[in-house]
DNA sequence: AATCGCTAGTAAAGCGCTTTACATGTTAAT
DNA sequence: ATTAACATGTAAAGCGCTTTACTAGCGATT
């Protein structure tokens, strides 16, 4: 590979000469450009970014620290990242976590190590203060999707209890009055609030929310099996589930079908993020949308307003919309007693 | 931020010794290494990657050019190789191209000039010469899940052809004669493959490839819906259909749906892939799976080979397998006439 | 004639690390 | 007593770039 300096002598002048064209630091007589342009062409020159960081202290390049780039929602939000990113020269590194707090951990310490300018940090975990810590005397930071205590950074969220709040409301309004609710784990901040928004939404209708239909565990299929099988099984089963996230929504759909029951004519369902298969499942999931690439966009803007010295909105709330599918219908009349 | 020489002024011992502790490159007394460990501690050290890197020449990471992250099936293969990645010492750079040209080519000499150990390149689009140029001289490259003509560097790549044979063998063993194949991209290496092991299966069972059932576009669910619309329009639509990717078969259901048809029981579908929502779909989707762990996992063995000096297989095929689910039923007695 | 200001650059230090080659003091072997 | 070998390090150069401070030469001004 061909360096500066090996530039800088094709094209007899020195380096610095080189380094201050190539940045716009100099203004050198055409005949000195085409001279340099020569050099870089015929030896086929392109800077060594790692130099170039080393010596300025900037990289143009962000990490997304994410739990789980598989997981489409994540994938979706590290596309609109990088999307944003790139619009504005950035590079973006993604690391995946597995949502285990070491390698949370590890990857924001990686990623410092590697000078990026600035972090943008999504987590599926309430933490225990581990990261919060980590977190605390970094610059450049910026939390999407899911709070950490603590941590006193622009932050990017949905605004989780309107979701469940709408949902809520949609399910009433269908005349629905024994409403379950299945939702991730608990204490995480999207829990508590998606909670919120429910028992709004019910003490408005006047209805009750029953402990025994608030079931919290995990964002995934697996807790969705799990606990429609707890509701499922009762004596006396409720005629609609607010589903906290798709895949919950998948795994009691799942559920629903092996009980010998049909979804919504037996039992109303409704999910949360407007996951890509939420259209394609059978019946199409009724769902709370969240705007997943506005989220990317704003987390990069802030990043970029943070490095520029501004001081963007401590907490911004972005808007999320029912999505009317086919899940959700009238309580039988059985079930209406 | 501490550097070295913060550290070894604080141990009270030359920068070079730090140094080469750190990366055991020498024997030092207990007492020593206690110091240093000490200083370390209390400065808070951490090695800054960038100097490493620049120094030494290896970055102890790869790069993974990707068309689109948000594509479930380039998710999991970018999960696949950061768990490889990350078993083995390497951090992965994940960039995604959006399936443009420029884009990849941009991707490529960026990643290049961050002087990442190896890369791990995979593209949807058939290549007119750029892109193999610019691959030709570099080293420590893999090609993971689809070729680009003229690089002779090791390739990862799947059993198409068997893919789409046992597909077809599976529609023929239920009956079906009537059987239309929608591939992506003309020219594709993984299109032609594909259509070979279709065109092989209906040899084999003495049935004829009906050119105007042979569509090919794109693996996307909108070339589904337009393809099957061409099909189900016909006055003789086949009683099955081969879809290339499951996003075609999604679009395929859509259509199928629309024509106020069933799947099975008015036409069969298989899809490509077995992506997440495969299962989920109504009905859950017969499909060829592919292994996009061992896809990822073994790319990344390659470069490791690569780096180590050993040769590689120069093209390895994975094998994939045949999901039934309920998307495949004999042809109706109508349509058997 | 001396000074100023401009053009067209350059020398050298520094980013934080690694690495090669060398140095010093001590112990063991002859 | 001398030498060799070992233990315990260190000085300095270099990775490829940026940046600060400076300079040589020239024409214009006073």
């Amino acid at each position: 590979m061909a360096t500066l300096s090996d530039v800088a002598a094709e094209a007899g002048v020195s380096p610095t000469a080189v380094s201050r064209y190539l940045n716009n630091r100099i203004d050198l007589p055409q005949a000195t450009r085409d001279r340099i342009d020569a050099a870089i062409a015929k030896l086929d020159y392109r800077p060594n970014l790692l130099a170039r960081r080393l010596s300025t202290g900037k990289s143009e390049a962000f990490a997304l620290v994410t739990p789980d780039i598989a997981n489409p929602f994540f994938a979706e939000l590290a596309a609109a990242v990088e999307r944003q990113a790139h619009a504005n020269g950035y590079s973006v590194y993604i690391t995946s976590t597995g949502g285990h707090a070491d390698a949370e951990m590890n990857a924001i310490r990686r990623m410092a190590d590697s000078h990026v300018d600035g972090l943008i940090m999504t987590t599926n975990r309430v933490d225990d203060g581990s990261l919060a810590n980590l977190l605390a005397g970094r610059e450049n930071v910026v939390l999407l999707d899911e709070d950490i205590d603590g941590v006193s950074v622009p932050r990017v969220f949905v605004d989780n209890a309107e979701g469940t709040y709408l949902a809520a409301k949609h399910l009433i309004a269908m005349g629905h009055r024994d409403i379950a609710l299945i939702g991730g784990p608990h204490r995480l901040m999207s829990v508590n609030e998606r909670l919120a928004g429910f028992t709004r939404a019910m003490d408005e209708a006047g209805l009750p929310v029953r402990p025994g239909w608030v079931l919290l565990g995990d964002y995934t299929r697996d807790y969705g099996v799990a606990a429609a099988s707890v509701l499922l099984d009762a004596v006396d089963p409720p005629t609609a589930i607010l589903a906290c996230s798709d895949y919950i929504a998948i795994g009691v759909m799942q559920v629903v079908r092996e009980h010998g029951l049909s979804i919504p004519n037996d039992i109303s369902l409704v999910g949360f993020d407007d996951m890509a298969f939420a259209a394609l499942v059978d019946p199409p999931l009724t769902t709370i949308r969240q705007p997943v690439a506005a989220m990317g966009e704003l987390a990069v803007k802030h990043l970029l307003a943070l490095l520029e010295g501004q001081t963007p909105a401590a907490e911004t709330r972005l808007p999320v919309e029912l999505v009317t599918r086919q899940s959700v219908a009238p309580p039988s009349r059985k079930a209406l007693k």
